[in-house]
RNA sequence: GGGCAGUUACCAGAGUGGCCAAAUGGGGCGGACUGUAAAUCCGCUGUCUUUCGACUUCGGUGGUUCGAAUCCACCACUGCCCA
């Protein structure tokens, strides 16, 4: 083993290391053999459908990290072709194509947040590298793609394909556009194969039947050998989905979802989900991550878990002050809950971060306003009518003090330190209203 | 091209002339309990509204009728079978 080259035994572990960490769902037979014989450059997509990454992201872009760390070198691809098309697997709402700025934005994004997370600097021999298949698929004529690449694979195989076949029993049907999907996928995978010495593909458990298209154009083109292997999708203990809550997605962006709500997000998650995701989501070692699981299960109510998840992630995608920032907000809002408004300070308010914030007018304060006119005013409810349902459902709290009244008026005497007014809808919903 | 079935709210899915803003389940939201959990129980879940009520929905358009998600015509889309 100490005789071997340093790189060959970072490879090994990589493989194990995705086995202990349950990231990894299918691979290729010769793969771990190819990571250790040689610095191996590996790609993983994405899409560009949004300008900013969402959490489910995270997972490949882990993946990219993992293997860097493991002395390979790692290729984002940024789906520019693929976006462009647009991928038409809704039902009936068909989807609407991005234009080419929507698109150019898009992919500005997501690139700017792929560079945060892995190592480009240039002089490493296994510098990260941005791609974007627009850049080949841009000079490729319908013709010359049938031919070029049609050609070698067969209808019967990709028929064969689970996410075919699904869909041909299913009753939604499936587009020409669709079906060709896995071929323009595959297409780059024989790009980068050929252009960057690209040999291992990886991505979500969903995207294999894809990837393994990608190896079989390889093979029936150039006779080479590619990889593949691909990570679980992530789950949730309940069934539900992974990554949305009530109000969308959990993004990667600062400006979409706040670091507080990021925090918040990973703080919330079930005791089974945390033991799993801490795993998969942190870089902590076997044997700490062994040592917080029995902690937290000697004492789940304090959700050890939870705390190092939550602390982990929003260090790793925002980092370290943003962190502190988020906890300092759910250290107000939440651990001194129980404690009345009057030991929030005038710092701790408008140091709050990451929650909902709107102004208000002194004068109608002054002269009073009846409470469904002011929180359908200050937005939180989008009219009297659902502010009274949630009100009398015993919802909204002005203060940290539950309204029962509905025909409470809102006036000076609710202002905190003179200015604030702070509401929360529900435990997890808190909005500070500034009123000047 | 021919035959059959279908299109209902976030999803699934009842509803075949008035008692339908539309059963039920799931999901979501809120409450109680708790650990900012799980399980359980309760409430809300078309829009607006000082619970009265008003308005807009059942693929689309037009029609029959005092009255249509429901009947008729045409159109669109989807699935299955035959060619």
């Amino acid at each position: 083993m100490q005789t071997k080259p340093r790189q060959k035994v970072l490879a090994m572990n990589l493989i194990k290391e995705l086995t202990w960490r349950g990231m990894l769902q299918d691979i290729m037979p010769g793969t771990e053999e190819q990571l250790n014989k040689e610095m191996t450059t590996a790609y993983v997509g994405f899409d560009p459908t949004a300008d900013s990454l969402h959490i489910g992201s995270l997972v490949p872009i882990l993946l990219l990290v993992h293997l860097q760390k493991a002395g390979h070198k790692p290729i984002a691809l940024v789906g520019g072709a693929t976006g462009m098309v647009g991928d038409p697997s809704g039902k009936s709402e068909e989807r609407n194509m991005l234009s080419e700025e929507e698109l150019n934005k898009n992919i500005i994004g997501v690139r700017g947040q792929l560079e945060k997370f892995l190592n480009f600097d240039v002089s490493l021999p296994n510098a990260a590298e941005l791609t974007n298949n627009y850049d080949w698929f841009k000079g490729i004529s319908f013709l010359d793609f049938i031919r070029d690449a049609g050609k070698h694979i067969t209808v019967n195989y990709m028929m064969a394909k689970d996410s075919v076949k699904k869909r041909l029993e299913g009753d939604s049907g499936m587009s020409f556009t669709e079906f060709t999907y896995q071929l323009v996928q595959g297409y780059d995978f024989y790009w980068l194969y050929n252009n960057k010495n690209c040999k291992l593909q990886m991505g979500g458990s969903d995207q294999w039947g894809n990837i393994v298209t990608g190896t079989e154009l390889i093979r029936r083109k150039t006779g080479g050998e590619a990889f593949a292997f691909t990570c679980p999708l992530i789950k949730k203990a309940d069934g539900g989905k992974f990554g949305k809550t009530e109000k969308g997605n959990i993004w990667l962006d600062a400006n979409k979802t706040t670091p507080y709500q990021f925090y918040q997000f990973w703080l919330n998650a079930s005791d089974s989900d945390a033991a799993t995701w801490i795993k998969i989501f942190t870089f902590l070692p076997e044997v700490e991550i062994n040592s917080l699981i029995a902690a937290h299960d000697s004492n789940p109510a304090d959700r050890i878990l939870q705390k190092k998840l939550a602390e982990e992630l929003t260090k790793f995608v925002h980092g370290d002050a943003e962190l502190e920032k988020a906890k300092e907000t759910t250290e107000k809002l939440f651990s001194n809950a129980k404690a009345s408004v009057d030991s929030l300070s005038v710092e701790d308010l408008e140091s709050i971060e990451g929650i909902v914030k709107t102004n208000y007018s002194v004068d109608k304060i002054n002269a009073g306003v009846d409470i469904l006119s002011f929180l359908a005013e200050n937005s939180i409810f989008e009219s009297k009518g659902a502010a009274r349902k949630m009100l009398q459902n015993g919802g909204v709290s002005i203060n940290r003090e539950k309204i029962t009244d509905l025909q409470m008026m809102v006036d000076k005497n609710k202002l905190l330190h003179n200015k604030f007014i702070l509401i929360q809808v529900g435990k997890k919903n808190n909005f500070l209203i500034t009123v000047d």
